[in-house]
DNA sequence: CTGAAAGCGCTTACAG
DNA sequence: CTGAAAGCGCTTACAG
């Protein structure tokens, strides 16, 4: 159906291998035939088949980013960023789903493996899945992991430097004059479980009262944590509301304060202040893009690679 | 690098069309060398070069979804249902983005045509784009458009009922007490024309007072467009909101509606009353990936598919 | 400046 | 049940 180089080479009375050089411009074949060729392909329609090209070439020029699904700006914003900054280096970014589903990532992960990209970014499933990693690891196939790390150590990582912005928020809650903390995390990858350790940490040092929870264990509070000046620390502002509604939708403490990253709770109205940790994604989508490139082209050692979030925002 | 069918060829010592064989179960290979290459390509963690295979084959089993960006749910509401349908028939859904250029909408169509999928799923970009089309129209390249069509007619076009959902849009702000309308829309797309030549002649045949504007041009509003009982169609919540900062933060009309398409403005307490035309996005999916299905097995007459709208709903 | 040949990694009639 | 051969559409040394 499609024209090939060898329906051109036909065509115009020349050997394939001069059609080829043609098109790709070879200063060896002579203007005239070169000139001719190209019009000739052009009349035609000719495209080239880039799968027979990957072939002899071994490269795809396509680089993969696998992340869950695009409803949380943890995913999605990397990508477009990432999107627009490969497209100027020459390469197409090649977004795909895993939808939380252990098995479609490891599905996803597979077919990295047959040579359909050049590199991968990942915002990696957590739920175990070495067998599935282990050809990519096998052919040093670039890899490039976003915002967590999966289980393994050695994985070129690049993440919010969690553990400022959350000493940062906390220390604009306990300077608005919070005196008692719900921490609302889950302890599921290695972000949630550094931002819950070094709240704790910093909580402790300052002896503040504090509990820790995860937003979906619902489990009666302490009286104290129902009065006085609360501050809720969420990862998400998903986490915030859903506590939100269900402890503090009736009876309202004197002060109540929300930090979280990346984005404030709908509800405004809800709280006296509210405090956001922005992470900078564009410059984690800069800096994985960048290591990528090195990775495909030289050998690059592994390394975590921290982002400074961009800024506190004082929503309110 | 990569272990290759003739490594394995070697080292089990048989022609390499009997592995080929043997790893895709072939019957007509003995059992027990099957399970003996199967075994070996197990343990040297063989992977196929997919792109040898489709060099073979002609098929690729991707399916491209091209659109501007991920911050517009009518972009990325049906590409996620993609993504989740088509893994379940066999396809992996890429999606690619264009970032609102149309230079770079055309370069995502020209790589289409080069062997990439099997198919693709288009938001289009607007502007003048027809030789980009060109190569994929001459060979039949199976294309399904959501939401809007491009500038041809003869398109297979997926897209919600929105003469239907103005109409419900507009009575229910009839029947909340609006006398005066403003319709606040671009006239860029289809889309948007069709919406706006609906609700013309809906408010015309009624007698209603109307104006029309579009979101970027702003321009005084005729006295009595600031008081009274106001209703405000716009095609997202974004034109409602900008229109709402402009002309009413300041001053209310005695009654003030938003009408929108698939979400209410963000600050609900700036409207006594809100409705929401939602579209159906999984239907709209599902219909999409249908006619992908058909075009690529048969042929399949082009045609625009009206999916319903899902409901209004009263946000207030 | 151009052609003949080999090869990228795979699949699949065709013999045997 | 298995091998030898041709071919998918391209690129690229190697001769000439």
């Amino acid at each position: 159906m499609a024209i090939t180089l060898k329906n051109i080479s036909g065509i115009c009375g020349v050997d394939i291998s001069t059609v080829s050089r043609a098109l790709r411009n070879d200063l060896r074949v002579k203007p005239e035939t070169r000139r001719f060729i190209q019009k000739k392909a052009r009349e035609l329609g000719y495209r080239p088949n880039l799968a027979a090209r990957n072939l002899v070439s071994g490269k795809t020029l396509n680089l993969w980013m696998i992340l869950s699904d695009l409803n949380n700006p943890v995913d999605r914003e990397p990508a477009q960023f990432l999107s627009r900054s490969l497209h100027l280096k020459g390469y197409e970014l090649l977004i795909t789903l895993y939808h939380a589903e252990a098995k479609k990532f490891n599905h996803l992960l597979s077919r990295l493996s047959q040579h359909v990209a050049d590199g991968a970014f990942i915002i990696p499933s957590l739920e175990y899945s070495a067998p599935a990693y282990l050809p990519l690891f096998q052919n040093d196939f670039p890899l490039v992991f976003i915002d967590r790390q999966p289980l393994f150590d050695n994985c070129t990582t690049v993440t919010t430097d969690n553990k400022a912005a959350v000493t940062d928020l906390l220390r604009k809650c306990l300077d608005a004059g919070a005196d008692r903390f719900i921490i609302i995390t889950e302890n599921d990858n290695s972000v949630s479980r550094l931002r819950l350790k070094t709240a704790i940490e910093f909580l402790t040092r300052n002896n503040s009262a504090f509990i820790q929870t995860d937003a979906n264990t619902v489990r009666e509070l302490p009286p104290k944590f129902l009065t006085g000046n609360i501050a809720l620390l969420g990862s998400s502002r998903l986490d915030i509301e859903k506590y939100f509604q269900i402890f503090f939708s009736r009876r309202r403490p004197s002060l109540l304060i929300s930090a979280s990253f990346d984005s404030p709770p709908l509800n405004t109205a809800d709280f006296n202040r509210i405090f956001v940790a922005r992470q900078d994604f564009e410059s984690i989508a800069e800096t994985a893009a960048d290591l990528m490139l090195e990775k495909i082209s030289g050998s690059h050692q592994a390394e975590t690679v921290e982002i400074p979030r961009k800024e506190i925002i004082e929503i309110k």
